[in-house]
Parts: structure tokens; sequence; C-alpha cells
DNA sequence: TTATATTTTTAGTTTTGTCTAAATTTTATT
DNA sequence: AATAAAATTTAGACAAAACTAAAAATATAA
């Protein structure tokens, strides 16, 4: 099916909040879209028409089996482009998504798969989020946070949750970045900081806040 | 100054129509947009406030200089994309116009600016058409058509004017291509039609036809 | 130079996507 | 359970970009 860029983009929103809260509601997606609760509840009709939405007024709605694919197909899209940008065109990553965000709308499918091949198929865009395939499945990665992880085991960055510029700066300063490996040396009780060890760096000291949002996996 | 994807559509139509006529009217517009000339009122008014364009009604019309640089920056892109598509994923160049049409719409300067980096600063796209600068400048070839050339002068193809899908079948058949180095044997007045001999291959007859949509320039 | 044909514009509608303000339904609280 | 608060939807409006049908201006021709 086709759909506008508008529908597209309320497809993904839908996507990503019924990932957190399985129901979603109008007044989280119209905050999460900066739009009104009216103009969600005016797209929810259209989706519902198209059948890709379980909605019954006044109830909540989430996106049916159709709906989760187109959804997909846009996030495919999307980190594909984050990948082409960063890793092509040299871009940081926390300046790619505005520009993927026009990217993902590009409706040709051959464009997407001589994309995909021509970057060699990645699994897994700049920030770590994995990359679905083109029917739509999701590469599973085991990782968790580096704050609850336990000491002395070598491990490699393989996400990041908070894509801001605040962030990829303090990252930068600890000269870590996706693929890093490094190890827990020591958690401190008084603020859940963590002494970690970078390979081939000195050890250094991160907040509880910076480690909660750094996602890694054990090397095998 | 910033433009919708459509007016950017009307922009770039009425460039290409005032190259070859001076002053545009509104049904050659309707008629080269594939829309109707009541719509083309419509949006001669919107580009006139914008104060991009000469519009009297009823008179014809033309871009102005803030105009012309707003039409070359779309012609800029979509021949960046276009030698993008055709380069590294590895389009046919009959097959990349439609998506072009989509990306050029793309806003971020920086994106184009690094993509052109990316590809090498190509003067020409994959038609051999010229690629604007940033400034809007045009590199210039002396080019000519193939059908008024001297004999015997070796030459190299430089664009080609005809971009369908048949026109591509017949110049992969002649295994002619831009870049293509070859010289004229022979001219039949009869048909207009002429023996060429493309480099390390044998001669062959093209029709006349052909030959005036095959531009090409002297090697130095 | 009228009359006719062509071109262009206007007037009024439609669709998509948004909005505000008001009404309705659901949820929470006393 | 009645009332207040919150969430959601409806009603009506607007802007952009298109359309049809009719009117107006210009160009052409007898």
């Amino acid at each position: 099916m086709n759909f506008t860029t508008s529908e597209e983009n309320y497809i993904k929103s839908i996507y990503h909040l019924q990932q957190e809260t399985g129901l979603v509601n109008t007044n989280s997606l119209a905050a999460e879209m900066n739009t009104r609760p009216a103009s969600v509840t005016d797209m929810l009709k259209k989706l519902k028409a198209k059948k890709i939405l379980q909605y019954e007024r006044y109830k909540g709605f989430k996106l049916n089996d159709a709906g989760k694919k187109a959804a997909l197909d846009v996030v495919r899209k999307h980190r594909l482009w984050e990948y082409f940008l960063v890793e092509k065109l040299n871009f940081d990553w926390d300046k790619v998504h505005p520009i993927a965000e026009e990217l993902e709308h590009i409706s040709s499918n051959e464009l997407i798969q001589r994309l995909e091949i021509f970057l060699g198929n990645p699994s897994f865009d700049p920030h770590g989020d994995p990359i679905p395939d083109r029917n739509g499945k999701i590469p599973v990665l085991n990782q968790q946070s580096l704050s609850d992880l336990p000491l002395r085991k070598t491990v490699t960055v393989s996400s990041v949750s908070n894509q801001t510029a605040q962030m990829l700066e303090m990252l930068k300063h600890y000269k870590i970045a996706l693929g890093t490996q490094l190890m827990v040396l020591r958690k401190f009780d008084f603020d859940g900081s963590l002494e970690i060890k970078v390979l081939k760096q000195a050890a250094c000291i991160i907040s509880e806040q910076v480690a909660k949002n750094v996602f890694v996996h054990y090397d095998q």
C-alpha cells in the first residue's frame, strides 16, 4: 500500500510508542509528534480506513500487522539513510536525524535495495539501532546497559539510547564509540558512577546517567 | 528563500522553457507539467508574490535572477543525485530520472555539499548535462550534434539529448556511451544516415534521428 | 474592423492536513 | 454516586495545491 509522508510519520511514531506501552493514546501521540490531539484523531480515522490500525474511539489504538510492516519499512529506510550519511558522507551522527527524516519518504523500493547493497548490508545504524531487513525482520543483539553490568567483563559498545549532541560530545571526550571495547572496574554506590577501562586508554569515571544510555554486548 | 516541492517543480519547468523561448506562456507550462492552465495561473501569483518572477497577467512571464538561481539549485541537486544513482548505485541512466525528481527536493544544503564532494565534484551528469556549481555557474563544453560534424575528426560523446529507454537501448546496441570516442566516415544524402567508426569497433551506420540526439566535443 | 478563435484568468470546489473551540466520553475524586 | 478533571472527538475553519466551468482579454482572420 502507498502512504503519504504525513501518514508515514504518524505510522512511525505510533510504532515507536506502542513498542513502549502496547496501546497508544491520542495525547501522547500528539505530544510525540508536536501536533494537536484533534489532528491525531483526524489521522487515526484515515489509518483505520486504510486497515492498518486497531482503533475504537475513546479507547486507544495500535498498529496491526500490516501497520507494523509499514512502520518497519520507514524505519528501515531511515536507518539505511543514516548509515549512508555517516559512513559515506562523513556527517557526525548527531546531525543526520533531520535529513534522514526527509530521505525516509523517498518512495522507490529499488533505490533502497540498491542503497543497502552499496552500503554492504549493514545490520545496525550509526546509533547502534538495528536495521530491519526488507521483510521487516529486525536483527537482535543481546545487549544490556553499561549501568547493570558485572565487573571485569570485556564488552563492546553496541548502541546509545540518548542521541543528543550533548551525549555525543561526552562520548567523544571519553573516546567511546560504537564498537569500542571496555570493561567496568568498579561501581561507586554513592552516586552510581562507574570506573571503566576503555581498551588502550587510562581508566576513567563516567556518571550513572551516561552509563544508563550506553548499551553493550559481550564479546564471544 | 524556501520553496515548497510544488513551487520548485514549477520553477524548474519555467527555467527549462525560458531557456528555449525567452518568455514563457501559461499553456505551454501547463502542457510541460501535465497540469491545467488555471493551476499554472494560481502558482504564478505565488511565485510573483515571492518576487522571483516577472509576470503581468495575460502577457507571459519569466524568472528573474533570484528565480534563475532557485532553478539552478534544483537542477544542481537533480543532476548530482542522478550521478549518485548511476555511478554509485549502478542504476541504468534511463531509470534514474523519476527518483532524482524526488531526491532533488530534499532541503539540506550541507547534504548536497557533502554529496558533491563524495562524488568527486562531477561537472556533468550521466546524460552529459552540466551540473551547476553552488553559485549557479554552469560548466560549458563546446559540443555539437553528431549530425553536423565534418568527416574523419575524432570526437568524444559528451551528451545525449533524447533520454528515453528506447534511445538507451539503441546506444547500448551500438556500444556508444558518454566518453566513447568515434569519428564520422561518411554521410548518406539519401536519408541523412551516417557511417561511423567507434574506437575499437567495426564501422556501422546510424540513422539521422539518432545522430541528431548525440552530442560530441573535439578531443584536444 | 468586426467576428471568431485562442489564451488566460477568475470564481467556485475538492482534497489533504492542519488548527481552535466546543462538546462528549471516560477516569478520578470526594 | 455525583461531580470534577482529563482525555478524546466533533464541528467548523483555513491554507496549499489541484480541478472544472465560465468569463475576460488578446490575437487572428475574414
